[in-house]
DNA sequence: ATTTTGATTGTTTGT
DNA sequence: ACAAACAATCAAAAT
């Protein structure tokens, strides 16, 4: 039986975000917030007056709908949010190697 | 090196 | 602005 490793996927929402990194790199999005961007509208469209969690539902079970075909672009998008996380954690940490300019905020 | 955890992403509606 | 359901994620921390 493998191993769950634990999916903390049933919280959701925690609006009481402790985070402990400095600067706190914001991650990525993910392939569904770009699926459901596109989703919505049309989810919405079918489902006119649909409740706010049923559209969710929804959207999330039209996104397994899909093949990774499908999620190939949302995907796509997902992994180049990625590189733009990438570029945060790494001004995070990565202060100044030599030179750097920052603006004074 | 491996496992776990924690933090985050965006949308829906309604108040 | 925030509240859950929906799915991904994945990088960093802990072991």
């Amino acid at each position: 039986m493998p191993k769950d490793t634990k999916r903390s996927t049933a919280k959701t929402t925690r609006t009481g975000k402790k985070k402990k990194d400095p600067n706190a790199p914001k991650r990525g999005l993910s392939a569904y917030m770009f699926f459901a961007n596109e989703q919505r509208e049309n989810v919405r469209a079918e489902n006119p007056g649909i409740a706010f969690g049923q559209v969710g539902k929804v959207l999330g079970e039209r996104w397994k709908a899909l093949t990774t075909a499908q999620r190939k672009p949302y995907e796509d998008k997902a992994k180049a949010d990625k590189q733009r996380y990438e570029d945060e954690k790494l001004a995070y940490q990565g202060g100044g190697a030599d030179d750097e300019d920052e603006d004074d905020d």
